[in-house]
DNA sequence: GAATGGCGTTCAACATTATCGGATGAAGTG
DNA sequence: CACTTCATCCGATAATGTTGAACGCCATTC
């Protein structure tokens, strides 16, 4: 695999461009210099670049730079090529609808879950989960669902990754994890108790396709009290139901 | 402005992901080096580098590259952002669902529409219009709805950056189109008669600001028989109730 | 099963290229 | 009007990206 050194303008050009990740507030070439702790004339050329091509956009009144329309291109070419969030956003937004709590759809990737899309309804409170974020898959609802589903060995490989207290209620050691993961398989269901971070709470559910192998999972979060509101069994039988309907509208 | 030369290595990344923009298709370093007429090895350089990042990624199966969920996180960091395309995106989706036709979602920037949303409802047939697309005002119905209601200053400068025959159908004289803005400013929505393209009309409304000032502009879209189908005073006043309700929702 | 060809990857030498400190000038502040 | 702050520009320097050649893996062929 690449062992190779990256290009360093190119890896300190993509840093810029994630610094906007989080809320995409203009920023100055100064405030960008320090934060990558490079000269700002080293900075300037590289904005300058991402500007000239559109990946940053100059606010004429303050000189501040911030996204530009150009990285839309970009992330939409990934999920429109991707089938399944294309289909599945539909679904999402309903569930986000029907519960007014936000929605997420993920899919696992080299041990981690991937969070590909998010929907949410005025109701709902915004949850950080920012679309592309990665996180561990033993401590998240989603993650679960894909430790129980995914074929046993894939699983313990990934299991053996390692696991550690993340919240105190995370599950943090191999036998209650197997005993959960066995749960879940029998249920069809995760629910994370405020394994990830407290106060937040969800329940997914696993997506597959026509040969029954898991490809996506997707859950409602919100704040736990919330959630509990709801009688879990109907908010499971809705996420199954809704996983079933994208397999079905995929196709695959 | 930006006079300074870009910075090779970036621009040569960039042009790399751009590759991937109309598909997302796998691609072999080789296909790569040859659409950019660069070495393999330098190709190599910045592919791994962007792999590594996690803006590509590797198919174990064939060794080709696609983009990687890293750019999801830029492209919804634009959009999240904007307040704009979140509060739009659940009426463009009702639009597209009760017409079964694409919903597009344009701003103005430097003298071209950028679409920033976009819709789909299975019945519709995909447009190839693309999220980040720039195309120029005058030939597409959420253009003139910019050069209709921008301040008459801004709006000539714009037109005075040219016109052409894009189709048969496009309005390509100062008189004509003084005309057919000042019916758009009368009307309050626009119609695209196959003027960007034969055989796809669009049928476009402004979103304004509280303040009455346009900051964006909507569009159902789709084959020019089926368009013509749908009642026009019927479907321009759901796109101007839309609009209006993208504004209510805004609170800007 | 040896031979061939194709392709991703690595390497080391070289020269291009990115980097940096310092200079410039515009905008804002007391 | 002096003074600060910051974006932008410039030129010297050396670090960095580029390149062709070579390696090794895999698949196909004979």
């Amino acid at each position: 695999m690449g062992k190779t050194k990256n290009i360093q303008s190119v890896e300190r050009a993509m840093q810029i461009l994630e610094l906007f990740e989080q809320g995409n507030q203009e920023k100055s070439v100064k405030e960008i210099a320090e934060h990558l702790d490079l000269s700002k004339s080293t900075v300037f050329g590289l904005i300058n670049t991402l500007n000239n091509l559109g990946y940053l956009r100059q606010n004429e009144e303050n000189a501040k730079y911030s996204l530009g329309t150009r990285v839309l291109a970009l992330g939409h070419a990934v999920s429109s090529a991707n089938l399944l969030a294309q289909k599945a956003h539909p679904h999402l937004q309903k569930l986000s609808f029907d519960y007014q709590e936000t929605c997420l759809l993920a899919v696992e990737e080299n041990g981690f879950v991937v969070y590909i899309d998010k929907t949410e309804s005025p109701g709902s409170i915004s949850i950080n989960t920012r679309i592309g974020t990665k996180k561990e898959l033993f401590c998240t609802g989603v993650g679960k669902c894909f430790l129980a589903f995914l074929p046993p060995q894939t699983a313990n490989n990934i299991i053996g990754l390692g696991l550690r207290k993340v919240t105190p209620n995370t599950i943090a050691t191999e036998h209650e994890l197997a005993e959960e993961l066995q749960t879940i398989h029998d249920k069809g269901y995760a629910v994370d108790r405020e394994e990830y971070e407290l106060g937040i709470r969800c329940v997914a559910a696993p997506i597959f396709n026509k040969q029954g192998e898991i490809i996506a999972s997707l859950s409602l979060t919100g704040p736990a009290g919330r959630i509990q509101a709801i009688p879990l069994d109907r908010l499971a039988a809705s996420l199954m139901e809704t996983a079933s309907a994208i397999t079905r509208d995929m196709d695959i």
